[in-house]
DNA sequence: CGCGCGACTGCATAATCATGTGATACCTAG
DNA sequence: CTAGGTATCACATGATTATGCAGTCGCGCG
């Protein structure tokens, strides 16, 4: 059922279209299904086209690539866009991140990366420029509340451990990587997570889970 | 800046310490100024040792590692804190984020690309595992313009059968329960939720209903 | 009209999970 | 000292889940 990634390409300088084109057509997986030099048709190039993902220049004239990535996600927030720019500036990088970008890169980046990337946006990833993820980190909000919810017993009749491994079930950890991260028998994770049904009353890992998360005990 | 990048190590799983230490201390432009198995001393254990760089594993008994990278930032923001954790967590990865982690790796990264990492750490880079990337992506508010409110991209275009499903599992039923109940064989019922967890990228049922919960699916 | 897609069904295998029945060890309160 | 709670580990059996492969059927679209 996977068929071929169908990448859409926007880009105003017309050699590095070219070339970005070039490798996209020629590499294996992937098949280009466009590339314009603006945005001025994106809502209906990508209902058209059906791409799976947009590489988008942030400096194009018109419509900038921020607004077509708005555009882009507005009618169909499930495809994946890509940011492509010369420069790691700050405001921008802020405006793609809030309209959704999915990735971002530097045009120097090398076309082996290129590739690579988009692999990774379609696995669920978010490729990035290492300087441009460092930026990105610190446009959060430095919170001084103290998230540390290790000791809080305030929730049902847990133990401290019982509370430590329901964490993990939320987080989705099998009994295995329970046991791995916490360096413990898997047998042992047994035997707290069925106590944790106990005292829970409920039978199975789903229903754990949406009572931890519904009553904050996670 | 000295020859040499100090680095600091805080993991508690005695194997992993031990050969990340190798690692690091055998490394050119690195040196290993300590590594310790939890943070009780962390405050003074890097007022001391004055490392560039920490490597911090985020699950350790006692102060976790998001507290640890806490009281870090909080003397010295100007360590460069990269945080290490077994398999990717959704929590946390806010968490971490909001206290001034500086990347975030996790521990199955191949040597040769976590020495990369502390390379990019220290030239002002941000590295980070991929997946862990667009979480972080995801932390941030949509812009205003989104007005289909369902908000994430990897989860809501599931189609209204899928949708229907993931919220019987969030409900804590099982497949069986799930076949009865909407009178539909429990294949049928394997082949929508196989289609789920790829649209959702989990792999599991709790790792659905996390999410399903977490981003109001359901 | 054919094509793709969503809903649906079936089958098979491997991995995980749920549960029961023990057991050892530490610590703390009685 | 002893009972009770917590944390650890073991072994076993049956149920459930995860995945892959393979189809049918109806519907909207170019």
């Amino acid at each position: 059922m996977e068929t071929s990634t169908r990448v859409l390409i926007y880009e105003d300088n017309p050699d590095l279209q070219a070339s970005l084109s070039q490798l996209i057509a020629g590499a294996p997986g992937l098949s280009l299904v466009g590339a314009f030099g603006n945005c001025t048709q994106v809502t209906t190039d990508v209902a058209r086209l059906q791409p799976h993902v947009v590489l988008m220049d942030i400096d194009m004239p018109g419509i900038n690539g921020i607004e077509g990535l708005r555009r882009i996600k507005a009618g169909s927030p499930n495809i994946n866009v890509v940011m492509l720019t010369v420069f790691e500036e700050n405001e921008r990088v802020f405006g793609a991140v809030c309209a959704g970008a999915d990735g971002y890169l530097l045009k120097k980046t090398p076309p082996a990366r290129l590739l690579e990337a988009i692999g990774e946006v379609r696995a669920g990833g978010a490729p990035m420029t290492p300087a441009i993820a460092r930026q990105v980190l610190q446009l959060f909000p430095k919170a001084p509340t103290s998230s540390a919810a290790t000791a809080d017993d305030s929730a049902a009749n847990l133990s401290p451990r019982e509370r430590e491994i329901l964490r993990l079930l939320v987080e989705g950890y099998s009994y295995k990587m329970i046991a791995a991260d916490r360096d413990i028998s898997i047998d042992t994770v047994r035997s707290h997570i069925k106590k944790i049904y106990e005292k829970l009353h409920v039978r199975s890992m789903t229903e754990a889970v949406s009572k931890a998360l519904r009553q904050g005990l996670a």
